[in-house]
RNA sequence: GCUCCCGUAGUCUAGUGGCCAAGGAUAGAAGCCUCUCGAGCUUCUGACACGGGUUCAAAUCCCGUCGGGAGCACCA
């Protein structure tokens, strides 16, 4: 009875994966690089990094970066932006790898493929296509010969149709009971030119087939992806089976993870930074990883609340107030207790005794770590919200005294009172304290918040946690993390 | 519409036929503690979508219904 009680409560295990052994697990993680990794992405590089550690297996960093679309560009900076925010993450990484050094292996491929008269060019345009598909309808270009289609996938390396003129396709079925299934297309044309291979190429593998080749190339052993990814299964699958590729992966799948009241977009993050609606990569309203960094959200706290969902199939949605709960776990014995006042409003004390300064800890529950010392005296801030609410009232100004709260308020006694407690500033420092919306709070911290440092995480008192981001001598500005 | 996947408390999850009168986390409530609306401690609320089977026995297997999601891009 008692034994079990304590492994329900123990630390979660990852559920094993199919026909793992220790030390020969393979895995990859395949970013695309149209801009910094988000919060929406962290399920599946937290679980590819924890399976590859668990078996002592290796994990392959993959730049997706094949040619994408104009509407999900690639950006040149989003490399560096993606390893920054792995780094960040914890994330271990054996070696990097991009498909579009890949391209000529791509070709290889191809060509074993459409010689083996199980895939062919078509000429059809995109609406032609899908229309046909609709309609379970084979085009004239299926039943080419083999060696019309080798022609004209020569033609297609050589330049000889624009973009939009032909694609590769593979043969599945064109009656195959799921329309998503009918002769995809595994290669196309696109003219743009690419951040690392330039105009090198101009026909582009798609990502099932790109896979096809990598995922056996590379020796992967499983692959770990999101459950919108399954008919890609599909595909490699068909694929491996027309060339005889005998050792493949194990396919894992993870459902789908959405935040509650936040809709994720690499694509639409990067506008918004252009047209200066956001402030940059790590502006707190794109969750980036950067972002979650500059508010002192802890990449241990993103491991366990991502471990948490395991690796079932379940869609889920969850508020963000979970992942704060796991970083409050973290950071609440490192954070000293300072006070800020928002948007303060001034008050005077009458027949308040001389006092210079008061002693308050910097952790209540670390009475070792020592005291902090706040000048004290009869002119001070409170913050607005308080004054407020409190006005005419009695409340205690927090390890100072008791007073009746008014512009001019009026001293009642120094001792400890069960009344409520407000934080109080004098000799303030300005502080800016930037909100996950956006939204800046400005106020005043006790002088010693300008002796804090840089990565410095704090909880101003019933305020919130926050990590110190800026200290000068004008001003400490700080972001919020959470309550 | 078609194909596939999923359905345990507000949320996330454990559970793979008997040990489940369903465990944990988070959120919520109450109390204690605390010179913070944080943390800690104690207690409480709260779930197997529904209907049929199979079985001595079902949250667990099967069928149906309902609900949710994904895919149906020359994106990833």
């Amino acid at each position: 009875m008692l034994e079990r009680a304590t492994i329900a409560a123990g630390p979660k295990e990852l559920p094993p994966l199919p026909d793992a052994v220790d030390g020969k697990v393979v895995l990859r993680l395949a970013p695309y690089p149209s801009g910094p990794l988000h919060i929406g992405n962290a399920r599946a590089f937290v679980l590819n990094d924890a399976y590859a550690k668990k078996y002592h297996g290796r994990l392959l960093l993959v730049f997706d970066d094949t040619i994408g679309s104009e509407e999900k560009p690639l950006l040149p900076e989003a490399f560096d932006q993606v390893r920054e925010g792995l780094e960040w993450a914890g994330v271990e990484y054996q070696e990097v790898l991009y498909k579009s050094d890949r391209i000529p292996l791509h070709y290889e491929w191809a060509e074993k493929l459409l010689s083996t008269g199980e895939a062919y060019v078509c000429e059809c345009d995109a609406d032609t296509l899908r229309k046909n598909r609709e309609a379970m309808k084979a085009c004239v270009h299926r039943i080419q010969s083999v060696d019309e289609t080798i022609a004209m996938w020569k033609a297609m390396l050589a330049g000889e149709y624009a973009e939009g003129e032909a694609v590769v396709r593979l043969k599945t079925d064109m009656a195959d009971p799921n329309p998503a299934f009918r002769d995809r297309v595994l290669f196309r044309i696109a003219e743009r030119d690419h951040p690392r291979v330039g105009d090198r190429y101009r026909v582009w593998p798609m990502l099932e087939f790109s896979w096809a080749v990598d995922d056996a190339l590379l020796g992967v052993s499983h692959v770990l992806r999101g459950k919108d990814l399954v008919m890609e299964d599909q595909m490699e699958t068909r694929i491996w089976d027309i060339l005889g590729i005998r050792r493949r992966p194990e396919f894992v799948h993870f459902g789908i993870l959405r935040f509650k009241d936040l809709e994720l977009s690499k694509s639409r993050y990067r506008k918004e930074i252009a047209a200066g609606h956001l402030t940059g990569i790590d502006d707190p309203r794109t969750w980036s990883l950067q972002s979650l960094q500059r508010r002192g959200i802890r990449p241990a706290a993103l491991r366990e609340f991502v471990l948490s969902f395991g690796l079932s199939l379940n869609d889920i949605e969850v508020p963000a107030e979970t992942l704060y709960a796991e970083n409050r776990k973290l950071i609440d014995k490192d954070a000293n207790r300072y006070f800020f006042v928002a948007d303060p409003i001034a008050v005077e004390i009458t027949g308040l005794p001389p006092i210079e300064h008061v002693k308050a800890p910097l952790h209540p529950d670390f009475p070792g770590r020592g005291h902090r010392e706040i000048p004290a005296g009869p002119k001070l801030h409170v913050a607005q919200e308080d004054f407020e609410k409190f006005r005419g009232k009695e409340v205690r100004l927090k390890d100072f005294c008791n007073i009746v709260l008014d512009h001019r308020a009026r001293f009642v006694s120094m001792g400890n009172k069960d009344i409520p407690k407000i934080q109080w500033v004098t000799h303030g420092v300005n502080v800016h304290l930037a909100l996950p919306d956006g939204s800046e709070s400005r106020g005043l911290g006790e002088p010693l918040v300008a002796s804090l440092k840089v990565n410095d995480v704090v909880q101003f008192e019933r305020v919130g946690f926050a990590r110190i981001d800026h200290v000068s001598k004008a001003e400490v500005r700080a972001f919020f993390a959470h309550r």
